[in-house]
RNA sequence: GCGCUUGUAGCUCAGUUGGAUAGAGCAACGGACUUCUAAUCCGUAGGUCGCAGGUUCGAAUCCUGCCAAGCGCGCCA
């Protein structure tokens, strides 16, 4: 896209070669130009440092230098002007045919404005919560869940092709301990605890005690007839279809949907790992010592080699995971993102070597660490222990304090930094709670349309016709540069992986928004200023609700 | 022992591909509604950016060392 940034590069480049020229100094001519928001208001809509970073090869002090340069720019329609401040930035300020070609483009476009194509259709994958179904999901895979999806949200913003995966480890040891616990408990309810004992590290959660129940109800108590092996494989899947079912029906409702549910299992119905061996043995990281296979990690600077194939013929974790990130090479994607939880931080490196050694760059898997969620109530932390099975369900904190704000609050930190999470705040609506700030914004626009519409005020017809120059105050200078960093700062977002950039860009807005309706009125001013901030306000609301759509958070027209 | 992450205002946090006077919110204090929603706004106060060196025109940002907190280092999953 060529917006206000690429026209200064282009401008300033052109403006460095002449003057280098005309002086006789030789530089190069892929010259790196780069141009920034200044974070004061009074610097102007762009800054360049361009004669900070030039004054040596020039041999001139950056201020004098930044003369030059401002004396060899080029007119352009875009730039009202082009001023040295400070050591030497030059600080430009933006012209009123900028302002309303934006203000116009916003209004056009309305949902889709701030699309950038920096993925050019290039097809990523999100994995993200993934929890083994033995369970109900908690507030932490509520972070997972909203982080992962938002990303994949901003992600398909700035022009990727994105598809959401979950993991389900429906293989392996914790399955089988679920099964385990839900039978022990059957044979409990039954009054028969003796058939089969409880496990020792078994799912306490009262829900062990309804599913229980629950095959009690269905099936009678048919199971007491059986020996207790061969009614284990009922158990397992019962329990780990209805948790599923649970877990489904959570994350829908949490306004997450997945387009694939990947199997484990699945995993090892073919010859993926005959032929995920292959490759890495071929490419030279894989070997046979003491009965196992193993991967050479040390060629990834680890400091020992990990096993992928035990002496017992059984496949490593590691193992797993790497055929799976084969799979998913292998369905074409360009890049794979794995949400984790921060625990799994070690594993980081090793999963890296795995991707390369299987023939892709490190670059190509990005792994977005999850920190954990610090639940506050009354100001006190809520206590959680998966061991004991008293935790706090994702479904909970949303029945507390609704989608939107659970949403917001569990995205409105960096992922891989500890989140207080505050549910009396959540749930209040004053000024304390965000979600309720950015929403208000919204509503308070609407508001002014529906007056308008009472008053017989509506949008004008030729936005081209409207005076965009009379929008002249300190607010609505604000306003309209915060409306027009929303496309970059959204390629920012998806850059980074940094959905909570998109809290912070919606936060600013609507300040900058209240702060522009507490001065000023929409209505009832001259007509033609009227028209103008008619205009204003409404880019300023398209600007909010693609934030929100972004969230997941919903744009209320009314509170 | 090795490694990863973090350390910014009383509290919760932005800012970290080096840039101008380090920014928000909350809490504190003082103000603003006869008007399109006061769920808002305006102002005041609050800092040796963990500590110490180094690199340079310039460092919260890069390098080295140290301190503190959290986490990870299995033929577990």
């Amino acid at each position: 896209m060529t917006g206000p940034s690429d026209i200064l590069r282009e401008l300033i480049r052109d403006a460095v070669l002449e003057l280098a020229d005309e002086r006789g100094i030789k530089i190069e001519e892929s010259v790196e130009v780069e141009v920034e928001r200044p974070k004061r208001e009074e610097h102007g809509d762009w800054a360049t440092n361009i004669a900070l970073q030039y004054s040596k090869v020039f041999g001139e002090k950056p201020r004098d230098l930044a003369m030059g340069i401002v004396n060899k720019l080029g007119s352009n329609p875009y730039i009202e002007k082009a001023e040295v401040a400070g050591p030497g930035f030059i600080n430009f300020t933006l012209s009123r045919k900028w302002i309303s070609e934006l203000l116009i483009n916003v209004i056009k476009d309305g949902p889709d404005f701030g699309r950038v194509n920096v993925g050019k259709g290039r097809k990523v994958q999100v994995e993200f919560v993934s929890a083994n179904p033995t369970g109900p999901l908690h507030v932490g895979h509520g972070r997972g869940a909203a982080v992962g999806d938002v990303c994949a949200n901003i992600l398909a913003f700035a022009g990727w092709d994105v598809q959401r995966e979950y993991y389900i480890n429906d293989a392996g040891l914790q399955i089988d301990l679920l099964g385990k616990s839900t039978q022990a408990r059957y044979f409990e309810i039954c009054g028969e605890p003796g058939k089969a004992p409880f496990p020792e590290d078994g799912y306490k959660g009262a829900y062990i005690y309804e599913l229980a129940q629950q095959i009690l109800d269905e099936e009678g108590n048919r199971f007491l007839e059986i020996p207790p092996e061969e009614s284990l494989p009922y158990f397992k899947d019962y329990a780990c279809r209805v948790i599923l079912e649970g877990i489904k029906k959570d994350l829908a409702d949490f306004g997450v949907n997945f387009d694939m549910w990947f199997s484990e299992k699945s995993l090892y119905e073919g010859d993926l790992l005959q032929r995920t061996l292959e490759t890495l043995k071929s490419n030279g990281y894989a070997y046979e010592a003491d009965g196992a296979t193993w991967f050479k990690a040390t060629a990834f600077s680890d400091d020992k080699d990990r096993v992928l194939i035990r002496s017992n013929g059984a496949p490593t974790y590691f193992m797993s995971d790497i055929m799976y990130h084969k799979n998913k090479f292998d369905r074409g994607f360009d890049m794979v993102i794995d949400v984790w939880g921060a625990d799994h931080h070690g594993y980081i490196p090793r999963m890296k070597a795995a991707v390369q050694a299987l023939g892709r760059s490190p670059e190509d898997l990005q792994v977005l660490l999850i920190q954990f969620v610090n639940l506050l109530r009354g100001g006190k932390q809520v206590s959680m222990s998966t061991r004991s099975g008293e935790f706090v369900t994702l479904r909970e904190v949303m029945e507390e304090v609704g989608v939107d704000a659970a949403r917001y609050f569990f995205v409105m930190r960096r992922s891989d930094s500890h989140l207080d999470f505050d549910l009396d705040l959540a749930k209040s609506s004053t000024n304390e709670n965000p979600v309720f700030y950015v929403q208000y914004a919204h509503a308070r626009i609407h508001s002014i349309f529906r007056e308008a519409k009472s008053r017989g005020v509506s949008m004008p017809e030729n936005l081209e016709s409207v005076d965009f120059s009379l929008l002249s105050s300190q607010e609505e200078v604000s306003l309209i540069r915060k409306i027009g960093s929303f496309p970059e700062e959204m390629a920012k977002a998806a850059e980074e992986l940094a959905p909570h950039r998109v809290t912070f860009y919606l936060y600013d807005i609507s300040s900058a928004f209240h702060s522009f309706y507490n001065a000023h009125r929409v209505l009832g001013v001259e007509p033609e200023l009227e028209k103008a901030r008619l205009c204003l306000v409404e880019a300023c609301r398209v600007v909010i609700a693609n934030s929100l759509k972004l969230l997941g958070v919903s744009a209320p027209e009314k509170m």
